[in-house]
DNA sequence: GCGGGAATCGAAAGCGATCCCGGAAGGATG
DNA sequence: CATCCTTCCGGGATCGCTTTCGATTCCCGC
């Protein structure tokens, strides 16, 4: 493996004016010089070794990522087009996950103390800014799907009271009026569960539909899984009202309740709409397809990179930007009474929404 | 941040002896020496730096994992897993995702060249064993599910030919004979889908069952997805036999096959029986529930990562070994005409079989 | 023709840990 | 009490790169 040493050597400069050439300081090298470096290069197909920059300048080729689950499908698309984006850059992606848990958010972030990266893309669940900014130092963060309200580092998510109320009112509009919300979890704050009950309740409010605390079912707190959506929904079923339509604050959490609708022998949409958030690749073939609140992730992942990037280059250095990517209703056989026959017809998808890239 | 100096100085001892007790070298370093370097270290929150030790040592803190796709549940499994019994090692896991493209693969192998890990778990589709060789030099390598013949490192995959005869023969055990296969992609080799397809065809020999070259489904190269099962469904509805049996060589393609049979108006299990392979989550709680071939990725990663660990220690140096973790039929009720009311009556599997961790 | 200033390049000091090696305590022995 | 061996510790070089600072060259204009 060739160092900058040896290039230095066989194109008799100094390691400087390599380590010019291969940054790019172009302004700092003569023309003639800068051709006989980079041709030296290849001939000994010299990399330069991402671990020694490290050591010395504290900026490497790594960046974290870090989520609560890769289980969920939502999470393993956020963490592909992480990658992706983050090739772009040059930069490969070292994942953690959390399990929501706040002990692994910490653990989480030790990699950071251990220098081996030079920025993080956080989706905290557990942790508060506090924890984060202790832990944190001064290493680049970009908080991604969760808004920390007074966190000194950049954010990308989406507006979640708006998508709620949207998805809500979808419902509402159909003529729905007993409907439930499934996916809450802990007390007050700002995390997103507690933000899509936000949307669910002005979306009530505005109909004129009281809130009935009854059809708010609470999920084990840092799980969304299927099982937890099934779960819920049982709740849901043996509860004297039943609901007329369901808004569940996951795609996963959808997909869990769907089958327990099918036992109970209910029919989707007629007898209970359901309406799901994510639009994971799963919810377009899904018996019946679910209408789901999608955001393009990728368009997100890009940002958050983008911004990481930028703070890690020095490239911006203001206060920290809040960035809203947009998202939309896609209406699926979940929720209107369409014949479904053609949804799957040649394999992919029909509806005539944009399809959000997976 | 402390550093191995700032601890040395506090304790009034050497660096190296720091060192040696960091590495649990007690035998090097008396007790009650090394009783006040630990206290040093806590007093100063010391945590070595696993940038300059890769530098130094070319043994860090990283190890990569190179699978072809994290949107596949299985995969997401695999890395969760990974990271877990990677951590319980000391280590931070790299994840590169490849799209089973030769070139994203070469370019994963890159990472090693930059130096920044100390290993890596590798799931190949399209590189050969000369490729890999040729890029991963003497880092420590161990290939996961997928058994590249001669190659020279570590391989933990499960076998693959039985798994897929026991999950045909179970079809055939049901009476079907009109049993299809989706999921063979390729020509030759032992890339796994070959390798299942010989189970397939085995069975079928044993039970004196002649193999219909027409029912076996391929799906494009490098994609496993749920549109690829249901294309291959289609495909395989619209021929003159229709199958009554159906063994898809992926839960995913399985739970894309399923919706179509459900939209051509088939029942599950009764005109057609479905049987996949992975056990991923969501093949539970699938409309019907899932037959599949279950092993455990939990048993599977940590054989995979312990191997790797072991070769990057130095504690294992002989020639390759080959581990192959045990399978098993998971019966529900896409092949058994059960009903299938409870299977999701509390939203856990009831199942007696025996689960396998998510 | 010489001083001044760009424009380029070179030398050397680290970044933080590992590791070889030499040296100094501590214990046993004749 | 001197000698020798064991056990334990310190010094310094090194990994490959960045970075500061100083040296050299080259070109101009006065």
């Amino acid at each position: 493996m060739a160092t900058l040493r040896d290039v230095a050597a066989r194109a008799g400069v100094s390691t400087q004016t390599v380590s010019n050439v291969v940054h790019g300081k172009t302004s700092e090298v003569g023309a003639p010089t800068i051709e006989r470096v980079q041709q030296t290069i290849a001939e000994l197909k010299y990399q330069p070794s991402m671990v020694a920059r490290q050591l010395r300048s504290g900026r490497g080729g790594a960046i974290a990522l870090v989520v609560p689950d890769l289980i969920n499908p939502y999470f393993a698309k956020v963490a592909m087009h992480v990658i992706s984006a983050a090739a772009e850059h040059g930069y490969t992606v070292l994942i953690d996950y959390t399990a929501g848990s706040a002990a692994a958010e910490m653990r989480a972030l030790e990699a950071l103390r251990q220098h081996m990266i030079s920025g993080a893309i956080f989706s905290p669940l557990a942790l508060g800014v506090n924890e984060l900014v202790a832990h944190a130092g001064k290493t680049p963060v970009v908080l991604l799907g969760e808004h920390l309200f007074g966190s000194p580092y950049d954010h990308v998510d989406i507006d979640n009271v708006e998508a709620a109320r949207v998805a809500t009112a979808h419902l509402l509009a159909l003529g729905r009026r007993q409907i439930a919300a499934i996916g809450t979890f802990g007390e007050g704050g700002e995390n997103t569960s507690r933000l899509r009950l936000q949307g669910y309740a002005k979306a009530l409010a505005a109909a004129g539909v009281p809130l009935d605390p009854e059809f708010t079912e609470s999920v084990a707190r840092n799980s969304m899984h299927r099982f937890d959506g099934a779960q819920a929904m049982q709740r849901l079923l043996s509860r004297s009202d039943r609901p007329d339509g369901v808004f569940c604050f996951t795609d996963l959490l959808a997909l869990g309740a769907m089958p327990v609708l099918h036992e109970a022998g209910l029919r989707i949409p007629e007898d209970i709409a359901v309406v799901g958030f994510d639009d994971i690749e799963e919810a377009q073939l899904a018996y019946p397809p679910l209408t789901t609140i999608a955001v393009s992730t990728q368009e997100t992942c890009n940002q958050a990179v983008s911004l990481l990037v930028q703070r890690i280059d020095g490239t911006r250095t203001g206060p920290p930007v809040r960035m809203q990517p947009p998202f939309e209703l896609v209406v699926r056989a979940s929720t209107i009474a369409a014949s479904h026959a053609n949804v799957v017809r040649d394999g992919r998808r029909l509806e005539s929404t944009p399809a959000v890239p997976n």
